[in-house]
DNA sequence: CCCCGACAAAATGTGCACATTCTCTGGATT
DNA sequence: AATCCAGAGAATGTGCACATTTTGTCGGGG
């Protein structure tokens, strides 16, 4: 009975992680168009693990509101309506109006001295037309915010929403624009300097409200379809098989 | 070789959740003492399912902050800090003050008149000295003024925060005490009426340190670390069996 | 007397096989 | 001709057995 062969002894720890990253990865940018279906026996074929590792993490994704996962159904790439994305985004600003006002108190020339180094990164991405590193580090500028204030629960809070919003980017937010103009993150900085709260907090408002408005009513053509090719730097070859005409 | 006994055929859809709620509600009312082991086994004996069943629901339990989790060596009910009870109360005050300034354009006479219908409760529940009331009851208040913004990921992010310090409310929370003072509820309210928002927010920010400044500095005595006794309501009787004198 | 290493027991993690549910296609009936 | 039902195929859900890791204990050595 026990003709069971060794099996390969690859209980990598750091497997899971990697699975997950990727997935949120492509979920995230845009490689994977929304209502893909994320079927199991594929993912493990593609990453070429078992099938009940692959669920373990479908289902964390779930929880974490990454991909949509229904009962006996399987898991999907979300297709949110611009209305989901405007309440995150909005959610986005009503939290950090009161990030702006409870960042007062802890405001000072160290906070000010990081904040100032980042407009100067962000700065220079957009002048090298680097519209990656733009979206990277204009993402970077709210959690410098957030952090600075100090609590942890808050910055978590905001880290996924920030992580949600950006899903979005790709599909909603047209290419010829950058993301957020540096200047509204620069004159934020300058109210919070005058400690004129009152300012940074509607001008704030005033940046998510620009940003929002510049969505996109129709989302854009769909990047691919295909799993095996989303997931292609972490797939190992031999392990793509020709695809089924479905 | 298939001498396999037709097995118990259920698979209950809701019994999952049954389980989630009943654990969550045990953490969260204090009636398991922080930092008690929750083992795979017996909570599978306790709730007469299999053991998979329940390690679903511990790591979802766990994806929700709500039950602390760690590899390979399984599950426990959090013992928070001080300081990280005071985070979170911070945080809700932070995005709070957030909510209020955001709910101004939308607030109504019928909104008003649902906070001061609210009001009559918690000043009830407070008269008749039914402190299980007045806790749920003050959480609901702020839960009231979130919705009335109508952004359910607002509505989620405070729900949760909520939960979870609602938590903690048993062990660090002097019993003497009712939790929110309803007065400070309602000059909230009144300062919305009034349409004077910075009043609002101040109101609100003093409230939250009122509550946070009332949490005792050492915990209070464990109630229970039986888990068959925390769960009593839920388990069979049969499948309590006599504990080893660990 | 204290500390360290090894062994044993128990708990968690994982893959596999089976059960259940859903989808899709093909054909018969109204 | 359109609709509905039935059956096959495929995908998800679940329990079980085994592997791995951790923890508690005992014995020997410093």
């Amino acid at each position: 009975m026990p003709s069971r062969q060794p099996r390969a002894p690859k209980a990598d720890p750091e497997t899971d992680e990697a699975i997950h990253a990727a997935i949120a990865r492509a979920v995230m940018d845009g490689s994977l168009r929304a209502g893909t279906k994320l079927a199991e026996h594929r993912l493990a074929e593609i990453f070429g693990v078992s099938r009940e590792r692959i669920r373990k993490v479908l289902h964390r994704l779930g929880a974490e509101r990454r991909i949509e996962i229904i009962p006996n159904r399987g898991a999907r790439v979300p297709q949110p309506t611009l209305a989901e994305i405007r309440a995150i985004y909005e959610a986005h600003r009503v939290l950090e109006a009161g990030v702006l006002m409870a960042l007062l108190p802890r405001l000072d020339d160290a906070v000010l001295a990081r904040l100032d180094a980042h407009l100067a990164e962000e700065r220079a991405a957009a002048e090298r037309g680097d519209r990656s590193a733009s979206v990277r580090l204009s993402g970077a500028f709210h959690l410098l915010l957030v952090d600075a204030v100090g609590n942890a629960e808050l910055s978590r809070i905001l880290r996924d929403l920030l992580s949600r919003s950006s899903v979005m980017v790709s599909v909603y937010e047209p290419a010829s624009q950058s993301i957020c103009a540096v200047d509204e993150h620069g004159a934020i900085v300058e109210a919070l300097r005058a400690r004129d709260v009152a300012r940074a907090v509607a001008l704030s408002a005033h940046h998510f409200q620009h940003v929002e408005q510049r969505l996109r009513v129709d989302p854009g053509p769909a990047p691919a379809t295909d799993l095996a090719a989303a997931f292609r730097p972490y797939a190992p070859a031999k392990t793509v098989r020709a695809r089924r005409g479905r």
